[in-house]
DNA sequence: AGAAACCCTGTAGCAACTAAAGAGTCAAGA
DNA sequence: TCTTGACTCTTTAGTTGCTACAGGGTTTCT
């Protein structure tokens, strides 16, 4: 099949099927003689297991290990145990900062009652005020599963 | 003072004050005969506002609303509280997808109950499986407050 | 004077996509 | 056969909020 109908069959979009090619999670395929690819049922099943792992949030990095040991079965898949076990350490440390910043953004918001001019908005005052940063350190503390200094974690390395 | 000083009293790298002079945030400031920043305390304010904001994980956009007001302080603060009220609400949905996706992670966890070789990992046939999706349509469910499908909404309309 | 710390601008990169430009291919219908 | 619209291709750029680096200038202190 074509890279049209393996996007339908998996419901992914085409530009994604593309990335995920270049980003080496999908081998590359044979193609025809106008340079379209060309997709059989093994790479519809490792696109399903990619997009699996996605809607799990998982990152690419997670998911390139998770395809190694699907591509090797008789490797001991306790790596696959100890990875999962991660993810989902970094899902809870997540809710708890997210109920965290809920709380503090419900403390703000109570703090005007009801509109009037911006001077007076408690609100507007108690973001201005001195100190008042919050528990931790700033930006990037309540993403995802893999916040944004996670993300970054890698940036020096790889520029290596 | 300058910026290094700045940087230190706000808690900011001073590279992410350049960066929010460029994106608008901050306003610029009068220089040295040598060019440099030179700030005073009205920007110190400006900038702890903004930093506590982003501790509260608002966007720049966001942000950018509240300076609005901060800016004007005859105005009517009602626009303030229906922002925090949204953020409140994109926070709390964050939370109900990540412990929606916590639960799954668990689910799929228990099937691996010691490790063994990888053919046999009920971790990896399970999110091998078709139509194992999940509830929700894929990647970028479940990052921050803000998700990514949201940070992407605004790409078309930037394009224009 | 020299060295170290600080500052400047411009550019690039991170993650995981997504969009657009410009061009080629294919299939169906006139 | 020609036309047209859908599909495909590669390449490049962009999203957010930073962060890092390169290369060079300025300031401070010894």
């Amino acid at each position: 099949m074509k890279i049209g109908e393996l996007a339908k069959a998996t419901g992914t979009q085409v530009e994604t099927i593309r990335y995920y090619e270049r980003e080496g999670l999908l081998p590359e395929t044979s193609r025809t003689d106008g340079n379209y690819r060309i997709y059989g049922e093994a790479h519809a099943q490792r696109l399903s297991f990619i997009r699996h792992c996605r809607s799990l949030d998982m990152t690419l990095d997670e998911i390139r290990v998770l395809l190694r040991f699907k591509d090797a079965p008789t490797e001991n898949c306790g790596e696959v145990n100890a990875l999962l076990d991660e993810h989902i350490g970094h899902v809870a440390a997540r809710i708890r900062e997210l109920r965290s910043l809920e709380r503090q953004l419900k403390g703000l918001r109570d703090l005007c009652q009801e509109a009037q001019d911006a001077a007076h908005c408690g609100i507007l005052n108690e973001l201005a005020r001195q100190g008042s940063e919050g528990g931790s350190s700033a930006a990037g503390h309540v993403h995802g599963a893999h916040g944004r200094s996670v993300e970054r974690k890698t940036m020096k390395d790889k520029r290596k």
